[in-house]
DNA sequence: GAGCACTGC
């Protein structure tokens, strides 16, 4: 396992430690164990640390649920958990990992025949869906951290309660730390009693409570509203550091940027302080931080130094750090929206929900009671909203209804969601997989194009143009593209902050084509046996971020083996031939192939270096990252494209030919000329 | 001209 999730997976057991008979939920065994067997549905409502991970499979375990063969399972929302914590059960269940307790995640599947406890994250769950529909091996389902309300949980409930209708012996466990428990109970009505109005008949399900085990921490409002909050929190941190007693602080802010600009602010003040202050140390958090500089925030700080980490939402729920006392919750969060009308994804600085903002503060009372200082006022916090907007009304779509169909939903449009998305996300869905070709003019799933896109893990152009890889005899290089598409811009990586040395570097790798073949270049490179060797000293020379390059490896054996199983043969030309990409010939194969997928993302460069989408006036800006970003070029097409404070980016462009758009794709561009 | 919140298959 590489070091950042061992690092973060130690975190994460030294919270989940605590002797297991001491803890709340011991006592509620028998009404828990009562509970899930007299109902299919049970909600559980408890805090973090309440034990309900780590206990329940046990209780249930113990009481025999697994004695006719089959399993329990108990869904995360992130790999590192379900890592974490099998390896906790595993320990107290006295067993070694992958025997009675185990857990499956993508490229990992540590399982036996033994295996009776299985952690695994819930897009696993669901892809084994598709090979058993009823997932017949489970007694119980846990679905732990719904509250989170991801995607992949959503979409799991909601086929769980299809499930529950073909399989009384189903039992299902909906573990929330909010006060949602009412909403996914009432989910699980049998649409039967939906109808009895306010007389609410739940013999189908119950809700069971568990107290929690953090400890107090006092919140604290402004008296009245400020404009700068950057500003505050680094005066309320500064007050702390002088008058509060030991103890580090957390502050939450929403981005990279501010960040820095928060750390730098603080800095100067320190220095303010004179010689002889207690010392602060500021530390940067934020997932796009190379692994080195994230471990800081886990260490312990020198004898009297205080640590003072700035990061953004990861330390909300993904990570957890010891000795933090005091949080300073700037009341914001960065979050995705989609613009169905122009299929541009925006990052919003948004407030935060209710549910984020107790969450915070939970934050600052895991070793003794804390303190969280909210930068908004209390009336602020009261018309915040409940709980963050699900992520299901605020992602494109495609991927979703291209997987629920594969999995048999034929109407999108009258799915049981949790929360039914606006219905323009899921007309917008079906026209861009509609001209993929991956759904026919009657709404259906093409056989076998649409089948195996939706089994592909890979976003429906990129894997449209992957299964077309093969008649342009490139699929080796199309695979490596596709695996280098998945590090979503982390390939580069600034190890000390220089951004210039990141840009240099990939200047080395560049060729005039674009992003994508550059970034195959990347994997070139690292892979073979005479340069980059695979080897992490390559990668620190050469900027490139080791972890993601091995990554995008595993990705790409993943994507091969999915081929090799749909009978798609990898051209043998291709794996031999010796021209260099870059060159003409293989390069123009992938910039065909690319725009059989990508089509409807396509641009032209105006001389002012803006991009103008075909037939609209959106101005769009190649990202600094991109080759194009100094080059000039005519036409693109590109992998993403995103608005961020106002201005629209693409990201990861390569030039084509314009003919080559109303070639592969002449239905499209009808339509869009009329 | 100047920059990805966070996950996952």
């Amino acid at each position: 396992m590489a070091e950042e999730e061992e690092g973060l997976g130690s975190a994460l057991i030294a919270e989940l430690y605590r002797p297991p008979a001491l803890l709340p939920i011991a006592q509620l065994k028998d009404a828990l164990l009562y509970a899930i067997e007299t109902f299919p549905v049970t909600v559980i409502v408890g805090e973090t640390g309440s034990g309900k991970t780590t206990q329940i499979p046990q209780f249930l375990y113990k009481a025999g649920w697994t004695n006719d063969g089959s399993q329990i399972a108990v869904t995360q929302p992130r790999r590192i958990a379900a890592t974490s914590v099998s390896a906790r059960v595993a320990e107290e269940l006295g067993c070694q990992l992958g025997q009675e307790v185990g857990y499956s995640i993508r490229f990992e599947d540590v399982t036996s025949d033994k295996t009776k406890i299985k952690f695994l994250t819930d897009g696993l769950l669901l892809r084994e869906m598709l090979v058993d529909p009823l997932l017949k091996r489970y007694s119980v389902i846990m679905v732990d951290e719904a509250h989170e309300r991801s995607l992949s949980s959503d979409i799991l409930l909601s086929l769980l309660k299809k499930v529950l209708r073909a399989r009384s012996d189903l039992r299902v466990v909906i573990s929330s730390a909010t006060l949602d428990a009412e909403k996914f109970l009432e989910f699980f009505a049998p649409d039967e009693d939906q109808n009895v109005g306010g007389k609410f008949k739940a013999d189908y399900g119950t809700i069971v409570s568990i107290e929690g085990r953090t400890h107090s921490v006092d919140i604290f409002y402004l008296p009245s509203p400020i404009n700068n909050y950057v500003e505050k929190a680094v005066d309320t941190a500064m007050s702390i550091h002088t008058s509060e007693a030991d103890g580090d602080i957390l502050i939450f802010a929403t981005g990279r940027e501010e960040i820095d600009d928060i750390i730098d602010m603080i800095a100067d003040r320190i220095v303010d302080l004179g010689p002889d202050a207690k010392r602060l140390q500021p530390l940067p958090l934020y997932a796009g931080l190379p692994t080195e500089q994230q471990m800081y925030v886990f260490q312990k700080a020198d004898e009297g130094t205080r640590k003072l980490i700035v990061s953004t939402n990861i330390a909300e729920a993904s990570v957890t750090i010891d000795g933090i006392i005091y949080v300073i919750d700037t009341g914001y969060v960065k979050l995705r929206a989609y613009d169905p009308a122009l299929g541009i994804e925006r990052l919003n600085v948004v407030p935060v929900s209710k549910a984020s903002a107790t969450q915070r503060a939970g934050r600052a009372g895991r070793t003794r009671p804390g303190k969280c200082y909210r930068l908004y006022t209390e009336s602020a916090f009261d018309r915040l909203e409940d709980a963050t907007f699900p992520e299901i009304q605020r992602s494109n779509l495609a991927p979703v209804v291209l997987q629920l169909m594969n999995l048999g939903i034929q109407n999108i449009v009258r799915f049981d969601f949790l929360d039914s998305p606006p219905s323009k996300l899921v007309v917008r869905a079906l026209d861009l997989l509609f001209s993929l070709g991956a759904v026919d003019a009657y709404g259906r799933l093409t056989k076998p194009l649409g089948t195996r896109m939706a089994e592909l893990p890979l976003e429906p152009m990129l894997a449209r143009a992957v299964l077309n890889a093969q008649s342009f005899n490139c699929l080796s290089e199309m695979l490596t593209i596709a695996a280098m598409m998945t590090l979503q811009g982390n390939a580069f990586v600034a190890h000390d902050g220089n951004q210039k040395l990141v840009d240099r570097a990939r200047r080395k790798f560049a060729v005039k084509e674009g992003d994508h073949i550059t970034l195959y270049n990347v994997y070139q490179s690292f892979t073979n046996s005479a340069v980059g060797k695979q080897s992490s000293q390559w990668c620190r020379d050469n900027n490139l971020n080791y972890k993601a390059m091995l990554k995008a490896v595993s990705v790409r054996k993943q994507l091969r083996n999915y081929l090799d199983r749909m009978g798609i043969q990898e051209n043998t030309l291709a794996g031999s031939d010796a021209i260099r990409v870059g060159g003409m010939e293989m390069a123009e194969r992938v910039q065909r192939c690319l725009t059989t997928g990508f089509f409807a993302q396509a641009a032209r460069m105006k001389t002012d270096g803006s991009f103008v989408p075909v037939g609209g006036d959106t101005v769009m800006w190649a990202h600094p990252s991109s080759l194009f970003f100094h080059r000039k070029v005519d036409w693109v097409i590109y992998h993403e494209i995103q608005e961020t404070k106002g201005k629209i980016y693409i990201r990861d462009l390569t030039s084509v030919e314009m003919d080559w758009l109303t070639e592969y794709a002449p239905e499209y561009y009808k339509v869009k000329q009329r």
